[in-house]
DNA sequence: GCAAAAGTGTTTTCCGTACACCCATGA
DNA sequence: TCATGGGTGTACGGAAAACACTTTTGC
């Protein structure tokens, strides 16, 4: 009957729909490989390590299931309820964490943004699928709502904090950015509104380039300021006890 | 090397000033009688039980330090660095948990807000002390930057939800509500403009009755309208692994 | 009547939205 | 020249701030 803590996080990208439609969010998922929820999808994980504080433990997480360093990290919530009803209590991961049955698991929940990793080294670990966030399979625990809610927290965030950067390249055009802003949101955005309101919050400025290639005007390049750029967020204080 | 769970809470209340000036905020802290940090103040909580949820255990901790049910409660963060540099790793209590100096502690940190016990059966716990937030003591660990956090939260939060709810008894005057609001928010309020915005939320409506005894006109009561009360918050779903 | 707070009305300013319009480029 | 998106200007409407003013009580 031991404590025994998980870290797991909810990793989002952006890319093409799976028809090759508009910008999505997509999250990588770890099919379980032991009960309870044998089988099903869960969001990424494992038991903190010794060694680590809560938030190295999500990066090796989200490392080791998508080879990607995260642009943007924060804590989302602390589950820990007893009415984890009947869910046998095994760990937070989906994966290989060592959590007996009998044990009590309180769990701590990040979200990251991460880059497309269009060419990357794709890595593409066992049992590590992507998945659409309008698209998600059934899920172990209640990592549907946990989604919900980290989905929830993004399109919030974006509305008063640089958060787009984290999925664009060091230079961008205000469509790019336009196009992130929607594909979170979820709905199009005025244009001309939206330009004049990316270049007042002062967040983002022109680098003097200009995007050529395009069968049309070419659009200047954009970059964040150095001040407004944030990987790790502002929120809370260092450690506590 | 055990890993060692404990349950903080930020617990808020409303009073006059020391020199009974104007509302301001208050909080109980309790002196630590064992090391890191012995016979420094800190924030009141203890070791997570085996048999209870997190909020659970933040309820406890309220209720033996203060003897009240707080009006609302919420997950403000979860603390679990190793940056702790010089804090020898004792329990997230100022209490008696029962943390060993090798452990490691992961700490999960609430946020309450209570009603003044004004006439409350006004327990006194031992090594327990209200202080105003404006002149706190020096504190363990980084409680201070924790009481910080949790007062800008306090702050944001009273803008867009009835959280002044928590510190108002069942009917109250206008002058009251924003009476809550200005000592929250530190700067003082248009009446006139506050009225309407509160009541332009329709979080509020008026009984019906008035209050008399002032020395002037005598100002309508009002109450929370029952779709907006919440003493647990929206926040997250339920639990998670 | 006077002081004081309740409560209403009005004006101004600001911000988000909608949308018309011109600009620069590739084809 | 036309199509396409980049980029600018402008008018409308709602919300918030500032503040004048009326109302109702106790003294």
């Amino acid at each position: 009957m031991a404590l025994q803590l998980a870290v797991s996080s909810v990793i989002l990208a952006l890319r093409p729909a799976p028809d090759d439609g508009p910008l999505t969010l997509w999250l990588p998922l770890v099919r379980r490989i032991r009960e309870p929820y044998e089988g099903s999808w869960a969001l990424p994980g494992g038991p903190l390590g010794e060694a680590c504080g809560l938030e190295q433990a999500a990066r090796d997480a989200l490392s080791s299931t998508t080879g990607l360093d995260p642009a943007y990290l924060e804590q989302l919530y602390a589950f820990g309820g007893l009415d984890r009803s009947l869910a046998g209590g095994a760990g937070g991961a989906g994966g290989d964490d060592g959590a007996d049955q009998a044990d009590r698991v309180v769990s701590i929940v990040y979200w990251a943004l991460v880059q497309a990793e269009e060419d990357q080294a794709a890595v593409r670990a066992h049992n590590v699928e992507w998945f659409p966030a309008s698209a998600l399979p059934d899920l172990a625990f209640d990592h549907t709502q946990v989604i919900d809610y980290a989905l929830a927290r993004l399109r919030a965030k974006i509305g008063y904090s640089p958060i787009a950067h984290a999925f664009l390249p060091a230079e961008f055009t205000l469509a790019e950015l336009r196009a992130v802003h929607e594909a979170v949101l979820g709905r199009e955005l005025d244009p001309a509104n939206f330009r004049r309101q990316a270049l007042a919050t002062g967040a983002v400025e022109p680098t003097g380039h200009r995007l050529q290639g395009t069968r049309h005007r070419p659009p200047s390049l954009y970059r964040y300021r150095a001040e407004s750029v944030a990987t790790s967020p502002t929120p809370p204080p260092r450690s506590a006890s």
